[in-house]
DNA sequence: TATTGTTATACTCTATAACTATA
DNA sequence: TATAGTTATAGAGTATAACAATA
């Protein structure tokens, strides 16, 4: 198609654009966490994580494959939000080498403290200042581009193999 | 308009697509620098903000505040980047409290050799999957965004009031 | 032997505060 | 007094490798 070294002023402004946007709101999620929950993103992250799986509990090595960490890097996260009362880890019954963590109730009620002001600032600064037709069409182009990342995963982006019980 | 503690659908995705194809995009540029020039992120912003600037040169606090990290900070990664050859540090013959960073033909270069690798990989990740017509949308709905950003900065991102010599 | 999780350790990066030297 | 830059220092977070327990 076009020259593969070069871009013109729409892609660039297009790229440019997207870097600006994603590190200014990604900017102003941190601190309104901070803020409201006293959490990091990953911490944040960590609990949705928990949130979202059954029974509000995962295994240790399951969750860092889930969020691409190193497992001693979880191990401590795992240990602050223990500390803070979170999430508890327990060791699991069927294996003994496995530690499940799972969201306590404290956990959960912080995830509802933090929400509805992520939510928030989600709406003011990327939501509210476009028209409906802009949305729709900002959420369809970028859901095409993850897609095909998602397809062709950019080495150091691809899952790791995940090893079941075999 | 809709209950701004709430996000439905479309407006979730295009979040949550805007923050992944982000990251995704910027942890392939990220490997790509370090791979094919040996740079960080920042660094190459130093060297890029150093190329765009007049003589290729820039006072320390002046970088710093279009950076917008701190001085130190900057003198971390000034070192490293004169260790590396890609820049000198000289005091600044009108203001000998001054250090004027310069980007070397070393610098230069180094920038030649890592700018079609990083439009490669742009083009490649996000421009090439879109048609015209949705890189044109996703370029405006962006841009619209940002300023509206740029307008009422999140705190955080506030730029540094500049202090000019008076 | 392989896997799970933790620990010991080292490294990168950032910022705050103290300091030096100019203005 | 105020500003420019560096340095000393500390803190957060990440990962690799060694380790203990279990499979």
């Amino acid at each position: 198609m076009t020259d593969p070294e070069r871009l013109d002023a729409t892609e660039l402004g297009a790229f440019f654009a997207l870097m600006e946007v994603s590190s200014l709101v990604q900017h102003a999620v941190d601190q309104q966490l901070r803020t409201d929950g006293g959490l990091t993103n990953v911490q944040f992250k960590v609990l949705m994580t928990l949130r979202e799986a059954p029974g509000g509990r995962l295994r240790m090595t399951d969750l860092a494959d889930d969020l691409v960490v190193s497992r001693s890097g979880l191990t401590y996260q795992a240990g602050l939000l223990e500390k803070a009362g979170l999430v508890v880890r327990t060791p699991s019954p069927e294996d003994e080498r496995s530690t499940t963590l799972s969201l306590t109730a404290e956990g959960r009620q912080r995830i509802e403290d933090v929400l509805s002001g992520h939510i928030g600032v989600v709406r003011r600064l990327l939501i509210d200042p476009l028209s409906r037709r802009e949305i729709t069409a900002l959420g369809e182009a970028l859901t095409k581009v993850r897609d095909h990342l998602r397809a062709d995963p950019p080495r150091s982006a691809a899952p790791r193999a995940r090893r079941r019980n075999p």
